[in-house]
DNA sequence: CGCTTAGTTGACTCTTCTCAAAAGCAGTGG
DNA sequence: CCACTGCTTTTGAGAAGAGTCAACTAAGCG
């Protein structure tokens, strides 16, 4: 039996246990389900546009996302941190309409298919969950939708990292008010529809307004709930019937 | 026995019978579960944020749409047209995060949240051709994420225009190149994260190069391969194996 | 026939993009 | 240890796309 530290799923169980809490061998199934277990480097692709999804994917460390390049730019749709599965719903479709890239560098493992079939058809409650967390994604995507259709610039960054200090925090991945953000301004500012050069001025404008301290790759918020009310972030689309304790269990 | 032009389902059928065809039996499976049906007029909300939802609503005719409102304007993040079902995968949250509200004058029918279970339960089949068209939905959604971050305002709007022309084929509803679009400009200005007098200025120059007649609520596409080219409309996301015919079966 | 809502037009403003270039930083190989 | 290279971050200036405000027209409805 491994320490709850060691397992590939603690991310992954934190998470659905937002949802209603799991038995341990409910945990022992989940944990068994992984095959292997793959190192990506940022910029590398985990799944690619065309292909046949034959496995699920699950992010143990680091961050990955889902996108899609139209007429020469990236458009980042999602962003996956541990614990997120990142396509445990497209076996039905034939084919990949977009590509899961790694962020950064990424640990993933490998769950077959017909494994995830198995838990599906044979524990309620695991399937249950499932569906739970995939509906939360859903929920992200259609707020990421509203953020791009009405919301300025500002707002809309000051918005996601909002988002990924709570969800970073359902993981246990936060320290207070901060977290682990291991993008470039490139990256932050495909996902935001928005040029670079763009991002970088609203970040500087973030810092000179004393919102955030976003300094190697840590983000740190200073006044969370100045920055939520000015993003107009309300959390209730991310389903966190409790919302998670302000400070992390890990990390 | 229904007429198959008097089934409340009829849209519903053809449009998973792009992902596999349907038994007899199936199909009255489908119409059966259905208890009731009622009238909305245009701006009325079918379903409203913060409800818990109770029962699973199929568009048999009109559009609805869901959206939600921040800030005192409103975003539109999905359509729905005849044989879309509204909100089959959120039984398991707890609470609407956002708003269905009959965008022209809609004719709902009513699904039982337990026939919905049970035949996810005793149809296979079934539950696998609805899966399928969740998952077509997220898709959907992805590619208006992408329309809103890196597409500018008139490809977005012909891409849309594309969409929809094909969506309205797959059940049936289009007429050679055209389709009813039974939305105001400021509606559509709403899903496209514009305001209406853009929209409109959008609009007019689509007409003006000879791309589309818009009037009385009929959309005509004057040349299809030409808006696809410049919008950059690739089908693929809305995986239909075989594309719809050329030409719709009804109206 | 007046009322309300939707569509249209113009002038002006502001956000965001584009192009261009410099500065910082990390890794590589000599 | 340093020059070189590639990538990210930063800065500046001008252009373009989209929003705002204001008004006017057209169309549906009681």
């Amino acid at each position: 039996l491994l320490l709850n530290e060691e397992r590939r799923t603690r991310a992954l169980v934190a998470k659905l246990e937002h949802f209603s809490k799991l038995s341990a061998e409910e945990k022992e199934v989940l944990e068994n389900a992984i095959s292997r277990v793959e190192q990506y480097a940022a910029g590398e692709d985990i799944v690619r546009e065309g292909q046949r999804p034959e496995s699920v994917h699950l992010l143990v460390a680091g961050w990955a996302g889902r996108y899609k390049v139209v007429d020469g730019s990236r458009c980042i749709m999602a962003y996956m941190i541990p614990g997120d599965l990142c396509d445990i719903q497209i076996t039905l479709l034939s084919r990949m309409d977009h590509s899961i890239g790694a962020l950064s560098a990424c640990t993933v493992a490998t769950i077959p298919r017909e494994r995830i079939t198995s838990i599906r058809d044979n524990q309620k409650h695991l399937d249950r969950a499932l569906s739970w967390s995939t509906l939360v994604d859903e929920a992200i995507l259609r707020e990421w939708l509203v953020s791009l259709a009405l919301r300025p610039a500002r707002k809309r960054v000051a918005h996601l990292i909002c988002e990924m200090l709570i969800r970073s925090r359902t993981v246990g991945l936060n320290e207070e008010n901060s977290f682990h953000l291991p993008l470039t301004q490139i990256q932050i500012a495909d996902t935001m529809g928005m040029t670079a050069i763009h991002m970088n001025r609203v970040l500087q404008r973030l810092r000179r307004t004393g919102a955030i301290i976003f300094d190697s790759h840590r983000m740190r918020i200073l006044d969370f709930d100045r920055l939520a009310i000015e993003a107009e972030f309300d959390p209730t689309y991310l389903h966190l019937e409790k919302l998670p304790l302000r400070r992390g269990s890990a990390n």
